[in-house]
DNA sequence: TTAATAGTGTCTATGAGACAGTATCAA
DNA sequence: TTGATACTGTCTCATAGACACTATTAA
């Protein structure tokens, strides 16, 4: 974790009369690229005594009492050090703790899931020259091993996903606007991995009241679409149905 | 936070060299008493140094780094102190941290709901003789001061627990086994605060599979019911689809 | 028989999925 | 005109809600 705080204090602060664990927080950010949901993930330093040399990992680190204001103040800078993403959306995933997920000791992780659009997006290797990467989610397992337990902090994250994309408005957020409903039906069918009917969508996701009109958008040699930008940036539209409420029914 | 670790240390573990928030495990406990849902809260000690003393609080308290092995376990401590529960489901609600939000400094706690039946929970009050108590979840605004955030995540809990009762099972773990499908209905009406229309409730109950038939169980003077147990303790059943999927559709 | 609650059947409206058809652009 | 994509209309089917109906117990 690179760029943590190596200040030997703060201020003027009591030691606390026991073993504090280690609090960091963690950002799974997803985009779409290249008609593929994608994950980025950092390559650990190789620094001696850093654990998990050379393995990539999700970005994240120690909380740092006296630049972060709060949890969620500390995933954005976590995510900022690394790429200049400019406003993503961002959603508590959950918590990780325990004595053996880090050999350094007893640890805890907030973890956020961020969405963003990929367009105009630079990824910076930061100060310390770490690596930063892309990575296409697979459908079955993971590429190589990721440290700590963030290949299961990973797995979470796309569950997560997956399972809200089914009656949630998310991928609306993985787009740069202004978007066409084109667009964003393909950015669900990537993340669910199926074809979606094109009327039924288009109603849904028009009824559901969470897109705003943004112009027309013209296309390459066909028939031009509309443009939508989502109304609030800061709430993902929830639909009273699953998308595939239509259930095998064999007898 | 009474009952947290007052060893100086743990084992071998050297200081980190910077400063480290407090990690803090708290918990909301629901169930239903009475006809209304009821929520678990412990009053805050008086001794000096412990800040909001006599305050209703949730139960919660430091991690233990030589006790707990995971959050998890720690919640279940915490909730185990104060009352005895069997077995109650534990589902992860958020993380809430910051520079302010205890006195003493940086704090950042993981936060799970757990639903659990009433029915043979007794309140013990522990060896440090602390208050515990329920108290019924209120329509409007909550009753009195809570001590740290703890009103702000007690209303995110209730609002996940509204939330998630329109598309889950979730009632079903505030229950007793085995109960009535009107029994269910009753624990989903409560939390709601509307309802609900019997027959499609039943429909929708039996058809996702989640029930194991236990025997039926005899009312007071009227037709006994169907009893009915949780096939899979471990996760809830998730609907395709929320209770209201009408809407006012008002010209 | 009555009271009370458990459970079922029947009708209707809604909306998703299937799919055919129309609209609008460039070349 | 053709090709390509955007968008709409029409049909069907599943199911939630409304509500009336039947079932089973004790008193």
């Amino acid at each position: 974790m690179p760029g943590h705080p190596r200040t030997p204090s703060a201020k003027a602060r009591r030691p606390a009369p026991f073993a504090l664990p280690y609090t960091t927080v963690d950002v799974v950010l997803f985009t779409i690229r290249e008609g593929a949901l994608h994950a980025l993930l950092a390559r650990r330093p190789r620094t001696p005594g850093e654990p998990y040399p050379g393995l990539w990992a999700l970005p994240g680190g120690f909380v740092d009492v006296d630049r972060d204001e709060d949890l969620l103040a500390c995933a954005r800078r976590k995510l900022s050090g690394k790429t200049g993403v400019r406003s993503a959306y961002f959603e508590q995933l959950g918590g990780w703790g325990g004595r053996r997920r880090d050999p350094r000791g007893w640890s805890s992780t907030h973890v956020y899931i961020a969405l963003a659009a990929s367009d105009g997006l630079e990824l910076r290797s930061g100060g310390n020259a770490e690596e930063v990467a892309w990575f296409a989610v697979g459908e079955g397992g993971q590429r190589g091993r990721l440290a700590f337990d963030h290949a299961a902090i990973l797995a979470a994250a796309i569950e997560r996903l997956r399972a809200k994309v089914e009656y949630t408005s998310l991928p609306a957020f993985l787009l740069a606007e202004p978007f066409t409903l084109p667009q964003l039906q393909r950015a669900y069918e990537i993340i669910l991995g199926r074809a979606l009917d094109k009327s039924s969508f288009r109603t849904r996701m028009l009824d559901a009241g969470f897109l705003a009109e943004a112009g027309s958008i013209d296309g390459e040699g066909n028939r031009p679409a509309m443009g939508y930008r989502i109304r609030d940036r800061d709430a993902p539209a929830i639909f009273p149905r699953t998308f595939r409420a239509r259930e095998d029914s064999s007898p």
